[in-house]
DNA sequence: TAAAAATACTCCATAGGTATTTTAT
DNA sequence: ATAAAATACCTATGGAGTATTTTTA
């Protein structure tokens, strides 16, 4: 089943641009960023992100810019449910 | 964060008017089933289901129904994001 | 040889189960 | 008394961390 919780580490990792940048931001170790992505990547059945090395971070696939039009629009939906439902908590997730 | 596998089990009870049935339904525990309605409306912040006893099982409040609607889209825009990528399982989650 | 991601491994938090209690009619 | 949800408690799985290795420019 689909995680939000990787699909979040997916969206900083995709505005970052690096899986150490992420784990940083997000507070987890970098394995953990590692992990994150390459589930989502099993679940989703795609390769989000390529891989790149010696300080040029990981870029967007194809599939990848998709999926993160769709994690926008997934996230939008959850804060629109909690207005909806009453809650006053605001950050996303 | 939101859990969708918690969302799952409430769209199973709010058919089904029962934690009972829905956890024979999903194969889960009847206490699994009461700690995910449980720890959905927590993060939610609404109560989701008057419980009745004595076999009138339970029914949707009116934040429930507003729940209901949500993780209907919510699980659509899924089902769609995992078509676009090109994934070919077709179960919701 | 250096920067970044992947792998190996360990550990503990929590999701899930069983047994029991509570509630309401 | 009975049906159904809640609670108590225990266990095992897997998510998260640290240490290390691999990769490639």
């Amino acid at each position: 089943m689909l995680d939000l919780q990787q699909l979040q580490t997916f969206r900083v990792v995709a505005l970052t641009n690096s899986f150490n940048r992420a784990a940083a931001e997000l507070g987890y170790s970098q394995p953990s960023v590692t992990f994150h992505i390459q589930s989502l990547e099993r679940e989703l059945g795609a390769t989000l992100f390529t891989r790149h090395r010696l300080s040029r971070g990981a870029t967007l696939t194809e599939a990848g810019r998709h999926a993160l039009a769709f994690a926008d629009k997934l996230f939008g939906l959850v804060q629109e449910a909690k207005a909806t439902l009453g809650h006053e908590r605001t950050e996303v997730g």
